[in-house]
Formats: C-alpha cells, structure tokens, sequence
DNA sequence: CGCGGGTTTGATGATGCTCAAGCCCGGTGG
DNA sequence: CCACCGGGCTTGAGCATCATCAAACCCGCG
C-alpha cells in the first residue's frame, strides 16, 4: 500500500530511509479511496489532508461566478491532491478537488506533517518537494503570461504527455485557460501541415 | 544596514530572534549596490545568490525568440530577487535581473542559506518564506489563465498597490501579460464610467 | 434504440495585439 | 534660454487569436 510513496520519498532525500522513518511514514498516512466524481475537498471548506496518488486520478478547479470551472491542477500517480494554501494557513479553500477515477490517497494531516518534518531526512525530502512545486508554479506563470495557446499544449505534450491520456480534452482545455472548441483546432491543424 | 531584514525575519519566526541567530544573519548577508540598469543574472548563468531588498526597485524577466522581454517578477523594498530554481538546482538561469532604480541588496549564498536553516528559528522562517512563495506563485497562475487584463490590472491594483508608483506601464503590463497599449486602454476606460 | 459524454466544425464576435502616429515632459547641450 | 531628444503614455485603424453559440457527429452502454 505505502510502497509507491516509500519510493516516491526516496527519490526525495539525499540518504536512505530507515526503518523508524518507515514506521512513521506508514503510521501517518492514511489510506483512502474514492469513488469517481466523489469530492475530496469542496469551496469554502479547510483543506485538513494533503493526498498522496497511489492510483486513479485527481482534478482541481475553481468555480467561477458564472459557473464555469477553472482547472488549476491535475494529478495522477505519484502525485499531490490538496490545497496547500488552506492546508498550511487553515483557511477556507476556493477550489474543489475531485476524482476523475476511481482513486486511491495516502493522506496525512499538517500535525502529523510537522511530526515527519521533524525527522531530518525527511524534512529535508519535504523542503525539495516544496522547491519542485514551486518550480512548477513558475513554469505555469511564464507559459500562462507568454505562450499561445497552441505553445502551451505543445508545451504540455512534450512535458506531462501522461496528462493528455488520462483526461479528456475538455479537462485539459480548462488546465491550459482555453476553450475545448480552441484546444480541438489546436490539436488537429499540426496534423494537416 | 541589515535592519529591514532583522525586521522581516522577525515577522516570520514565531520566536524572539536570539543574540547569536542575529550574529550569524550579520555575517552571511552581504551588502550589495547596483546602479540603475545594471544586471544582478544574466540569461546563462547560475544564480549564485538570492538578494533581499534594503531598497530600490528590481526587475525579473525574461527574453523571447522575438526580443520580447516578458517580465516575470517586480521586486521592491522587503521583496527578494533572484532565480530561485537555478540557486537551488545550480542550473543556469532563463532569467535577466536588474535594478530598475538604483539599489541595496544584502545576498546570501547558497552554502550561506544552508547555514542559517540548521538554526530552528531560521529553518522555519525560510519554510515560511518559501510556502508564501509558492502561495503567490499560485495566485498569479490562476489570475493569468481566467481573467481578462482589465481584472488582472485591478487585481494588481488591489494587492500590490506599490509596484503602480515604482514602475513605469509598460513593465507593468508586461509583467501583467498585456502590452503597454491595452493596459493604458484598460486603465482609462474605467474613469469614463 | 436512444442517450450521455466527448469531440469536431462552422459562423460570428470580443478581446487584445500590431503598427503607426502624436503628445507630454524632463533632461541636455548649443 | 530654447531647441531638441528620448522615454513614456495615449489614440486609432486593422488584424489575429481565441471565445461563444449552435449544430452535428461519434461511440460505448444501458
């Protein structure tokens, strides 16, 4: 059960595990699963887990005040569910969170968090997953800011292919800020050159 | 010299700084003038420093296939500057960085910075600093991919107030994603309501 | 067979970009 | 002192990109 997490932390820290951090880590993370279309987290609530993917598939957006869903993240395996603003400020989340499959999390809540990041190999494997989210972030801001929309699917394909598998493309149109009609036109003008 | 960032750590940490936490911040944070226009990275190199900033105005940004520079993060008094990807991962930097006023800095090195998160109070502070980091990272993915330059500016408007006095428009607009003519368009039409 | 979810295609329109011109204003040098 | 220049801001006309709305299609499934 905790094994793809195991892995995932040791490619995180920079020496082995061992076996009292493995207790920790398999005592602290809760299994979970989830139905398709079940909401893990919805508006206006505290977001008290942070969910680790160990199968299926998660989405993340915003409502906004027409109605439309804004997808501002995507995961899968060997990926993070949660709102790490409402998780670490405890305040009211503006997204939901939802499976778009069947899923099984790891969860594990923020006291439990501080637990392992007071171990050191761990909390420095925490520090690097922060670092890499915020990186991530970073990309997402450029390519939002100067990319067209046919750039930032190509940018998409090339970097998270394992996306566009998984999600149909109404979904992805949404997590690249574009209209399905736009991302259908996109995707099948290359082919014709 | 270094009270603004005494100051400012002490905002983050949730204790009291002791004597020696303020020895060592002394030692590793090095003062630092640019001029005006002058470059603190350049695209190719590896950030060998983070710059927190005692005053004047910096800007962040980027340089497309076209020429087109796409600023990516305006920094004043109290803000830090500096590819924080390419200090960590030791990577070389897409970014330019330069002072758009003239300007003090205090920097620290990465070696510096692993020193001062062995202190606990320090440790934590950065954690802090990293996840508001992320927080504004987040933001700024969101406003970029659903709304309209109008509420985009407004958003700015709102939350950062500052920058409108520091910067001349067009680097707003380009660190807004829009070019400097519908930003002058978007900031005049309100007024004829 | 019909239905729901997803994708495609077309017509139209809004938003924002490009290119070009003109204005304002604060230097700087003759 | 004034003429000029550069940087920044504004305005306008035309255009590209992308959104919207609507219709049709496709296909797996009850």
């Amino acid at each position: 059960m905790h094994d793809p997490l195991l892995a995932y932390v040791r490619t995180l820290a920079s020496t082995p595990l061992t076996e009292s951090e493995i207790d920790v880590i398999k005592q602290v993370f809760v299994p979970k699963k989830l139905r398709k279309k079940q909401y893990f987290l919805q508006e206006g609530d505290v977001c008290q887990f942070m969910g680790f993917v160990v199968s299926g598939a998660m989405r993340q957006y915003t409502v906004d005040s027409k109605g439309v869903e804004h997808v501002f993240q995507l995961s899968i395996e060997n990926w993070w569910a949660g709102d790490l603003e409402s998780y670490t400020m405890l305040t009211p989340s503006r997204y939901y969170i939802d499976a778009w499959e069947d899923t099984t999390l790891l969860t594990v809540s923020k006291a439990d968090k501080y637990e392992l990041a007071a171990l050191p190999a761990l909390g420095e494997a925490m520090s690097r997953l922060d670092q890499r989210h915020a990186f991530a972030l970073q990309h997402r801001v450029n390519a939002a800011l100067s990319l067209s929309a046919e750039e930032r699917y190509a940018e998409l394909a090339r970097t998270y292919p394992a996306f566009l598998q998984r999600f149909p493309q109404h979904v992805i149109a949404s997590y690249l800020g574009i209209t399905k009609e736009t991302l259908s036109r996109v995707r099948n003008l290359p082919a014709k050159k």
